[in-house]
DNA sequence: CATGAATGAGAATTCATTCAT
DNA sequence: TATGAATGAATTCTCATTCAT
């Protein structure tokens, strides 16, 4: 692996994702990402038949990292730790959190396709929602099981506290610095604590 | 006032939306709205100076809508109710929830362009998300003080549970019917229910 | 007579003149004519089939009003009258220049016209240049056989004034106030006394 | 520098001068300018960005270019010759004529787009019109400082002389055949001359 | 393989003209 | 007769894609 050990076909992906995820897919001329990527636009074309190309190109390639980093990697980590729960959720949920600021660009760009495009919606929410779901409810269902949570529905449950960590995310990415939270991994161990605890005053019970 | 009291403005207004929020903006032709909206393709210029400025109305109307449904409004019913927390909790999500799914197509198009549009995302963050999360929190630390609610970061808590809403206006509009969830009444009742009391068994206690 | 006599036709004619000569006539849409005429764009074309037949009905009155102007009425003051040609000429001269700024913009849009229709600048040049360079042929003929004027070419004679007073119109017209000559009158007189005495200094005679 | 080297946007250039010279800028559809040029439609807009562009392209041409024409060259010509006035003027003017007359086309354009702009406008005037009556009053005062020409107003003489020379152009341009001037050096001598000795009679001095 | 000028199909936009009221 | 909203043909302009070098 030398150096400047980037092929051309990547330079092309890396300035549409970052041109995509900025001004859109249709707003983004070919013309843009050829400079971006510092070859001739004729040069785009010798690796994507078309400028969709390029976007299904994206949107396969992320669909499989997300699908692998997101399904199989903690499987592994729940079904073989011994650690309480609350460290599990923060440890899991912190590693999501990273994973998708650092490739937010990428995520924004299939997000958006996935708005208006089924097919894309379709792999997305089969490879990718669904199965998070599951891995979710699964380990949510063990802690039932060890009496640990209570038995309430595993989906809505799951659902919800991705839910707030993806308006966490939201938060990040979108409001101004002033109004945005410092700590993040204290927010993420907010949550996680308000999920396990609820927000109900003790007195109360 | 005739019966079929539509004006050409607000047949290019529907016709764009509804195109708009099903391909998105750039795949939109001007063609087709006007196909759609029942008149020529010339008369929408009589209304918009162009394209974009369709779309510019109709973010800038929803922006004003949703701001006095969100903002405005729920405040009073906030302030003057007698009912308790977790009633409020209830009403207010599950008409924020049939808001939203009401008006998905305006809000599916708003948020699209928010993401590639700074002006656009000023706007939203300035107009709704700052002031619907400030009265989310009043709301919450008028519990606090009432010793109803655990003393939380207010933010916290209240973006948590708005996550949690969207998380589950999204599950019904993009996952297929047999995926998702059929009580959606019960859903919010039980997403309420997991932010007031956690999830955590009794026993643990 | 009374005193807001002026018809609708007429109405549209100014309001097209005063446009067709400030930007042009393509340039100048219908929808301001109607504006700058105070009435509806649909009543335009109850008085005109078409834009273009404003154009050519200005153009006709056009070439008619300055085709008596010029040819006939004056054809009478050259023949009956004693003055000295000096007299004359000036009296000419100035009447010209008097009418020809009275009615510049009409002159404007015939003139723009006549640069690139073929139709209007053969009418102008049959019914106004050629006719006009008669008669100041012949006024210059009657000084010639008078003894008065050398026996010139009266082409080039007539054609040469007609330029020089061409040009102090061009002058008034287009150069800002501070670059143009103050005193036309006196303008004029001088361009006569250059004509009839030349410039050569009287030392070399 | 292969033997065609005409670039495309000479090709547009040149087309467009032709065209909108013919019929006008407004008149003139791209569609004409890129048969005219021998390229494609598209091909027009990757040199200027609007129809208008082109238009400005040429009237910025055309006035560095005759600014040039008319202002620098002649300056030395006048003040480096020992010829008798008569010659000079005539040499002068000749050049003039054959400049103008060669390059109608533009002259037509920048001047049809004058009328109505004001920027053009001032433009022509500063930068051309101003300068030349300058250099001509100048080459004027030292004829009156030598004794040779009558001490009148320069600008007055300048302005005729050269209201007379556009006179004779226009003549050219626009009468027919059988109706013009047929030995045009002839002309501009008669001009000259007309102007150093006057038209009136020598008895009557 | 890389280039970038040229292409042309397709989209947005203009505006004189029509016509129902 | 006057109106002005609606029309749609005509035009400008865009940009992904091609191809000769």
């Amino acid at each position: 692996m030398k150096k400047d050990d980037i092929t051309t076909e990547e330079k092309i992906i890396n300035a549409s994702i970052e041109l995509f995820s900025e001004k859109g897919f249709d707003s983004t001329k070919t013309s843009e990402i050829a400079k971006n990527a510092g070859i001739a636009e004729g040069t785009i074309f010798r690796y994507f038949k078309t400028k969709k190309d390029i976007l299904m190109s994206i949107v396969t390639k992320a669909i499989q990292f997300f699908s692998e980093k997101f399904v199989v990697i903690p499987l592994n980590k729940i079904l073989h730790t011994e650690k309480p729960e609350e460290e599990i959720l923060f440890d899991l949920l912190k590693d999501r959190y990273g994973m998708i600021t650092k490739n937010f660009s990428i995520i924004k760009v299939v997000g958006t396709e996935a708005l208006t495009k089924e097919k894309i919606r379709e792999k997305l929410v089969e490879h990718i929602a669904i199965k998070t779901l599951e891995i979710g409810e699964e380990f949510y269902q063990q802690g039932v099981e060890k009496g640990i949570f209570r038995d309430l529905p595993p989906r809505t449950v799951v659902r919800s506290l991705f839910g707030s960590i993806m308006m966490l995310i939201a938060e990040q990415q979108f409001l101004p610095d002033d109004k945005k939270s410092k700590d993040v991994d204290n927010e993420i161990r907010m949550i996680v604590e308000i999920f396990i605890n609820g927000i109900k005053s003790r007195k109360e019970q």
